[in-house]
RNA sequence: GGGAUCUUAGCUCAGCUGGGAGAGCACCUGCCCUACAAGCAGGGUGUCACAGGUUCGAGCCCUGUAGGUCCCACCA
């Protein structure tokens, strides 16, 4: 088998993600034999194309998703996409548009047949574009938050609540978006800080010619709607005005002088104009004043005919001329800089406009309830848990949820009114006689549901319910939840009260939440700065195993990260490595099996000190990336594996085993053989999760027989490979070779090519370690000699020696050794020891230390002190034969 | 106003329940040696923002200060 020097990943991705979807690898069914493992997708707005956010929240679930199913799991990544009522909506109005239609004379139907059309056409692009970062969702379950079922679960939903009576009609102000026209909820509000202006204006006392009240505003022309001022009761400055009216100016009406705790004493003039239709405050205080809602707008923000001789004004226009007005006649006092928070639509950016409008709300009081409870209990966690807190903050202060929408394109609301009495009838269909009077005709509610109503039902309604379903009672409540913090309002709070009163449970046990991905520079990426990055881009580029890997390392849950070029080219390298190894790998197989030396049963005796070495770390990794993977800590998980193949096993396995490759009469050379496969196996294996593509590549190269490393069992933690003893005996092998590479720094003598080193030592361990014979020593820098002996016996008389402190090895080199930097390095060496047992010596007559401190802790102490006395005397005995010299 | 979070190497960031500070990138030196130059070997004196406190011991816990970011509420 040929492998090319360089990991292409185009060449492969394609043909293995088509293999696994035709295997049917991704499909979960109800088998009571495993446990299961969900996730459900968040749903992609069919809108969408890809973005960064999406990459690093599908990379997570996957990883979650891949590692379960190793695991024996049933795992079901259950996905789909939603209809995002008012994103779709407006895309589809500027389609429209620019084919010189508009919405209204096009009609709902018409319209609707457009939506349909476009979902047809766009609503699996992001899907296919999923599917280019490996995902391994369950493709034959996908799910549209419109289609049947779901919209199903919508409709039994909104009866069920309105029912019980959480769901209720009412006119309250609610936020209104003049360029979308239609209501939006209190979430979708983005509030920005913008520079505006503070106009004061006196209104006249009535029956006190030349008195005023003067009051600050922001909204000069929603005076046209005042019905009341209002000030503090315990202000004393207008207690006396306190029960008068005033005229309001320009209308020439009277209004009251009322007396309201709302009111800043502190803010403004103390005094407040009360515009109960226009300002949700001022709305407050009208219901406990019982004052008047004049409503003075349009749903375009023009002044309605409430608004006299500025009608038709659009409320910017009119504001200028009520302010010119005011001025002229003398009741403009000033105009102050002010810098204050505008209510904007997060979709359009429009500024909202509060109004009073009839819609359908959700009572929250009682939902919220379990859904608190679920934290406290433990029912639901986040990770990391600091989120716990944004999630009850947002609860314990929750409103009620408006859920109309003046829109089209959406689940329609299931409410009929009789055309002859107005009567209000909630029900699945429409119904055919009116209770109260007995007339045949209905019309429908024309507005429709916020599209979160139908994503909070998300984790339930994708798994069949209403409908008792075998998927339902298996799979639910999922497991975790992967998302973005920027979504814990709109989107998981609503599936956590949504399940818990559905289902009876929550949705899911733990909320994984995930940052934004911001650019190089840390801003965020948006269409408006062109700083997005497509991740479409990078996987062509680079792969789709290196943008996952990029996305998951050095980022802890819930942080943001910046995305940069330079860490996806770091992902590509160690792809390449992890190529490179495996390649190198094959080509001694290769090379065995033609000289017919079999590795398959290599009996536990015949491995050598390196070979259990890295059999132990191997198992040691095993255990730590399973524990983080539990964890959800999926940034350690990767970097451990990552460390453990360039590090452990690259730069020095590897390097350890090429002498007994290369030596066709070594007879470990099956052993090493044998390691090699099984730790590469390993570390696929534990990569797989992250970097699909190559791993399976590789394995299924490893492998005789066709099998996906999708499917294969996932590492287990093996007790027989924990040879700890063998780990210290490889350090020493470390140590002494960087004390060779020590000592050559401090002579400043490159070691030649081939210079031939002797390790020379009494002890038979450290003999042993430098396996019989000779061994190469590729990690030097050249392929250096290595012959190991017990005694100085057949070594050139002239070559100097150095001692390697620890591991009791002479060198001898061929150059002549400085020896006075020697004893200078071991007086440091004696020093820096002395300095160390007197710390460990303070630390143990210290009693709170030998009593507080856990015992391991106390004896690591006692050890070290026992090492570094042993230690002292070496150094002090080497120090003294080469000041003899 | 309430809450969260950050401040660690030149840059971007890890650092799990407290037990002698790490990675990637960048930079410098030397290397194409039969897996890999997308590589190898070597190179780090970091007041872990500051000031206190708790502790035998603090990057980690507590209090305060300064600066940054974000969320919620308010802004007449």
């Amino acid at each position: 088998m040929q492998m090319d020097k360089t990991y292409d990943p185009a060449a492969i991705e394609d043909r293995i993600y088509s293999r696994w979807l035709e295997k049917k690898y991704f499909h979960a069914e109800v088998d009571r034999s495993k446990k299961p493992f969900t996730i459900v997708m968040p749903p992609p707005n069919i809108t969408g194309q890809l973005h960064m956010g999406h990459a690093l929240d599908n990379t997570m679930q996957d990883i979650l998703i891949r590692y379960r199913r190793m695991q024996g799991y049933e795992a079901l990544w259950q996905p789909g996409t939603d209809h995002a009522s008012i994103a779709t909506e407006v895309k589809i109005i500027n389609q429209l548009k620019s084919e010189g239609i508009d919405k209204e004379t096009l009609g709902r139907e018409k319209f609707l047949e457009r939506a349909w059309k476009w979902r047809d056409e766009y609503g699996s692009r992001i899907i296919t574009q999923l599917k280019k970062m490996g995902s391994s969702a369950d493709w034959d379950r996908e799910r549209f938050t419109m289609d049947e079922g779901c919209s199903k679960a919508v409709q039994e939903v909104f009866l069920k609540l309105h029912k019980k009576g959480y769901i209720y009609k009412g006119s309250r102000i609610i936020n209104w978006c003049p360029v979308c026209k239609t209501s939006i909820s209190d979430a979708e509000v983005e509030h920005v800080d913008q520079q505006g202006h503070f106009w004061h204006i006196r209104y006249p006392i009535t029956d006190r010619p030349g008195e005023y009240i003067e009051v600050a505003t922001t909204r000069p022309e929603t005076m046209l709607g005042d019905t009341a001022i209002a000030v503090n009761p315990d202000d004393e400055r207008y207690t006396d005005l306190v029960g008068k009216t005033c005229i309001l100016p320009l209308v020439n009406k009277e209004i009251p002088i009322i007396a309201d705790p709302y009111v800043d004493k502190e803010f403004g003039t103390g005094a407040v104009k009360i515009t109960p239709a226009h300002d949700p405050n001022d709305f407050e205080v009208g219901k406990r004043h019982g004052l008047e809602e004049i409503n003075i707008l349009n749903d375009d923000a023009t002044v309605n005919e409430n608004g006299g001789k500025y009608a038709g004004m659009d409320r910017y226009e009119a504001r200028k001329a009520v302010v010119k007005d005011l001025e002229e006649q003398g009741y403009l006092t000033g105009i102050e800089d002010l810098q204050h928070s505008v209510g904007t639509h997060d979709r359009c950016g429009t500024t909202v406009e509060p109004m009073i409008k009839p819609q359908w709300f959700v009572r929250m009081d009682e939902l919220a309830k379990p859904a608190i409870e679920a934290i406290e209990k433990g029912t639901l966690k986040f990770v990391p848990e600091r989120f716990n807190n944004t999630y009850l903050n947002w609860l314990t202060n929750i409103r009620d949820w408006c859920i109309s929408r003046q829109l089209w394109w959406g689940h329609r609301i299931p409410a009929y009114y009789c055309d002859q009495c107005g009567h209000t009838v909630v029900a699945a269909e429409m119904p055919e006689v009116c209770p109260e009077c007995g007339c045949t005709h209905f019309t429908q509610d024309p507005d429709t549901l916020d599209t979160w109503f139908s994503s909070a039902l998300w984790p339930f309604s994708t798994l069949g319910w209403p409908e008792k379903t075998e998927e339902l009672e298996y799979f639910y409540p999922t497991d975790v939840l992967v998302t973005g913090y920027d979504i814990i309002f709109f989107w998981v709070v609503r599936m956590v009260f949504s399940g818990l009163e559905h289902m009876g449970e929550v949705p899911f046990n733990t909320v994984l939440i995930h940052g934004l991905v911001r650019d190089e520079l840390g801003r965020k990426m948006s269409k408006s700065l062109g700083n997005g990055i497509d991740p479409l881009e990078v996987i062509d580029k680079y792969g789709a195993d290196a943008l996952r890997l990029t996305l998951v390392t050095g980022n802890a849950p819930g942080n943001d990260m910046r995305f940069s070029w330079k860490k996806v080219e770091a992902s590509r390298n160690f792809a390449n490595k992890v190529w490179n190894a495996s390649r190198f790998i094959l080509m001694n197989f290769e090379q065995a099996r033609e000289s017919g030396l079999s590795w398959d049963n290599v009996p536990e005796e015949s491995l050598t000190q390196g070979d259990r070495w890295m059999l132990c770390k191997a198992n040691r990794l095993i255990r730590e990336v399973t524990e983080n993977l539990d964890k959800y800590e999926l940034g350690i998980a990767v970097s451990k594996v990552y460390d453990f193949v360039w590090e452990e096993f690259c730069d020095w396995y590897i390097e350890m085993a090429k002498p007994r490759l290369y030596n066709s009469e070594d007879e470990t050379r099956p052993a090493a053989l044998w390691t090699l496969k099984t730790v590469l196996i390993i570390a696929l294996k534990l990569l797989h999760p992250y970097m699909p593509f190559i791993t399976e590549e590789i394995f299924m190269n490893l492998q005789d027989e066709e099998e996906s490393i999708m499917i294969s069992q996932w590492p287990l933690y093996r007790d027989e490979w924990n040879y700890t003893e063998d780990e210290e005996e490889v350090e020493l092998i470390k140590e002494a070779v960087r004390g060779i590479r020590e000592i050559r720094r401090d002579l400043n003598v490159p070691l030649a090519r081939r210079t031939r080193v002797y390790v020379v030592s009494d002890e038979e361990e450290v003999r042993d370690i430098f396996t019989k014979g000779k061994v190469f020593f590729a990690s030097l820098g050249h392929a250096s000699e290595v012959t190991v002996q017990a005694d100085r016996s057949g070594i050139r008389d002239d070559a100097a020696s150095v001692i390697i402190h620890q591991a009791g090895i002479y060198i001898p080199l061929e150059e002549l050794v400085d020896i006075d930097k020697e004893i200078q390095r071991l007086e440091k060496d004696r020093a820096d020891t002395e300095n160390e047992i007197k710390r460990a010596e303070s630390l143990l007559e210290n009693p709170n230390f030998t009593s507080k401190a856990p015992e391991a802790k106390v004896q690591a102490e006692r050890d070290k002190l026992e090492k570094y006395t042993g230690l002292l005397i070496q150094i002090a005995e080497r120090l003294e034969t080469l000041k003899n010299r």
